[in-house]
DNA sequence: ATTAATCACTTTCATAATGCAAGTGATTTG
DNA sequence: CAAATCACTTGCATTATGAAAGTGATTAAT
């Protein structure tokens, strides 16, 4: 269910829908690790409870963030996909990285450090663009066969 | 007390940090708002619990985003200031702020509009740039006097 | 100088969110 | 057609959040 807004604040009606533990978690997981299956999320590195998973995946299919479709030629597994508005929340990630890399080392010294780290370094919008175009392209072939047949 | 980390992704880690209702919210009343005193954030739009907020500027402090000052001239009166580290997460916040703009009214027809978010839309980097520079303009006089005597 | 406010909290108790472990029903695979 | 697999749900324990009242140390008012 989606919860009730504490105010007009812009910044506290985001936070109103994505602060807590998991919603970035998730969308980053989508984004940024491939997952799309309920099997997929369950076996991150962050081992979310399967009872959390379904509520956080139902809030964010109601707030419109992530789309539920049927996976073509299967009828047990779902596909679990960032709509536009979703994606759009790239640019929070990368700046949540970005703060990260820069700010909580000294609190957790064996954070990532990598090529993608290298480059959102060098070129944070460049980053932020490389990773909405891949993700539309890995999920661009699923998108058109899932349009027909929704959930 | 600082929570442990889930793992070594750098986003979740920030949201092990920052990822629950109030962290930002405090941040963005500071940064945004001017509070500085407990009493300026009970009195908040948001309204939160004195004990909660007690708890979230003590794990605010012990991570280093915010540092707590003695009031000049005032030995009752403590202020609550954004270190560095702190003011480093205006990018998150302008774009939570944009996603709002861009995503949310929708679900809150009631999200604030005005010449804050014009800027915003006109130039997002030009924005992040002024709140930063705005929020250490007025806490300059009061950083300086705070370095002899701190709490 | 005393009293009343004010400030920065803490304490207590209720409710809500998160977490663990096990179980269920509908496919699908061997 | 039996055994896996997938996407969940259920029950119960723990932790986080919230409302209300209370405390001790200043500071302002009389």
């Amino acid at each position: 269910m989606i919860p009730t807004f504490r105010c007009d604040c812009p910044i506290t009606s985001a936070l109103d829908i994505l602060g807590d533990k998991w919603m970035l978690v998730i969308v980053k997981q989508m984004l940024m690790e491939g997952k799309k299956t309920f099997k997929d999320f369950t076996e991150s590195e962050e081992a979310i409870a399967t009872n959390i998973l379904s509520v956080k995946l139902k809030l964010l299919e109601e707030v419109g963030i992530v789309s539920k479709n049927n996976m073509p030629n299967n009828k047990k597994t779902k596909l679990y996909l960032l709509t536009k508005k979703g994606l759009a929340l790239t640019p929070v990630i990368v700046e949540l990285a970005d703060w990260s890399d820069h700010h909580l080392r000294n609190l957790n010294p064996t954070i990532q450090d990598g090529e993608a780290m290298d480059l959102l370094r060098s070129d944070k919008l460049a980053f932020t663009a490389f990773l909405e175009k891949n993700y539309r392209e890995q999920t661009a072939a699923i998108n058109e066969r899932a349009k027909s047949a929704s959930n």
